[in-house]
DNA sequence: TGCCGTCTATGACGGGCATCATGTTCCCTG
DNA sequence: CAGGGAACATGATGCCCGTCATAGACGGCA
């Protein structure tokens, strides 16, 4: 838990138009913290205290359904907001946040962000945009998560993670972002069980495989036929 | 498509804050319109000319999955926005609004719209609220469809039917809101010819009837037992 | 009144996937 | 190095539900 700085404020999009000053006043009562991963940043229900912006490493939002199952909402990289929402209505997070990987987020307090949205359009619209965003992805997802075979719904996963930070490396396209099987399986709606099955059978078919660091697409044509079927 | 009026405008909680010369001036542009039962508000992918507000029946917002699927995302009654994030991005619209019974909606182009926002936080305000909530209802019924069994899903849409819009009437809950088989489906993520099935024999077992006009739920506690387990 | 399209209904069938169970690998720690 | 827990792997089993097919019910329209 260290006090922010006015570099890594004006590194945040959402607070790059924020005048100098304001952010400088930002700075001193917003405060950075680390996480390990898989430690939990904030719970389901929980007093939504804190407005949190990610500022490195990659953070999973998750809920669990009625049956105890989990499934994650979406994930973010630096830049991303959480518990915007919650902290903007002052009622509890609606989704638990937590750490894919080694993460630090940008913490401020719920009064101190409200406050400083008053003054502010820009934030205020940069929250709306955001917001707008966000929606858009979760109605794709939630288009794409019925209806379909869970294959479908893992070349698809890895089609968008190979768009979104894949790099060519290592013989294929490398996504540097480590996933449990279990991880995978809240993604796309399934049991661990059927993630794993698929994923040793892919790698056996030299489509995809597993590594420490994250996933190597080797056939990305194999994927895409997978999509579209 | 006959020319708004201030009272309308005032009706809707949107709008209410708004000081009533510029409701005036939105009145004079705004234009309200009719739609029958079935019919296409606007569709998926068109560009996004307009703002659009609920101001009598209901809309179902819908979107198509990958397979030729379709989705209900969300189901707005009088004040629901529609077109949102769209008319604010200025991106085609994410998906489409069909009415689900005789219903009208304010029009508002969308640079009409944009010029309001600039001139009033309260509206920008009350955008970020709206929106908010539709995240964490989306967020919830991401959780709910994924991992369960379809009877389970009816359950707690008829569950929330009950709650938003039922009255004690006809022996039971009366839900006023005739959905076809299919829009059941589409609700649920399942076929119709599971909704079917699963309605029949609701009916022969005196949980809930269909009627002409909607729904009436005979056996809450059956409902209740089937949701939770 | 008769035709036809849409919606509702019901059966047969099979496969995908959840569930249960057991085993292996790997890392971490004492 | 032994022990233990977590993640990964794989087989057996069963059933929910998607798919295909057929038929009745109902309403609109000529």
């Amino acid at each position: 838990m260290t006090p922010a700085t006015p570099a890594i404020l004006a590194a945040i999009p959402l607070f790059r138009r924020v005048n100098p000053e304001d952010r400088e006043r930002l700075a001193a009562v917003g405060r950075l913290r680390e996480y390990a991963r898989g430690e939990r940043i904030f719970d389901e229900g929980d007093p939504s205290d804190f407005f949190y912006v990610v500022v490195s490493g990659r953070v999973k939002v998750h809920k669990h359904g009625p049956k105890g199952n989990e499934i994650i909402l979406e994930m973010f990289g630096p830049g991303g907001p959480l518990g915007a929402v919650a902290a903007y209505e002052a009622r509890p997070y609606p989704a638990s946040a937590t750490a894919l990987e080694l993460a630090s987020c940008l913490l401020i307090r719920r009064d101190v962000f409200f406050t400083l949205l008053e003054g502010h359009p820009s934030l205020v619209r940069g929250l709306l945009g955001s917001l707008s965003l966000r929606l858009v992805e979760l109605t794709t997802r939630l288009a794409e998560l019925t209806g379909g075979r869970v294959e479908e719904r893992f070349a698809r996963l890895f089609l968008k993670l190979a768009d979104q930070m894949g790099r060519d490396d290592r013989g294929g396209v490398f996504v540097p972002l480590p996933l449990s099987r279990q991880e995978l399986a809240d993604l796309t709606g399934t049991t661990i069980e059927t993630a794993i099955r698929i994923m040793s059978r892919w790698n056996k078919e030299g489509v995809l495989s597993t590594e420490k660091d994250g996933f190597v697409i080797v056939d990305r044509k194999a994927l895409e036929a997978l999509a579209a079927s």
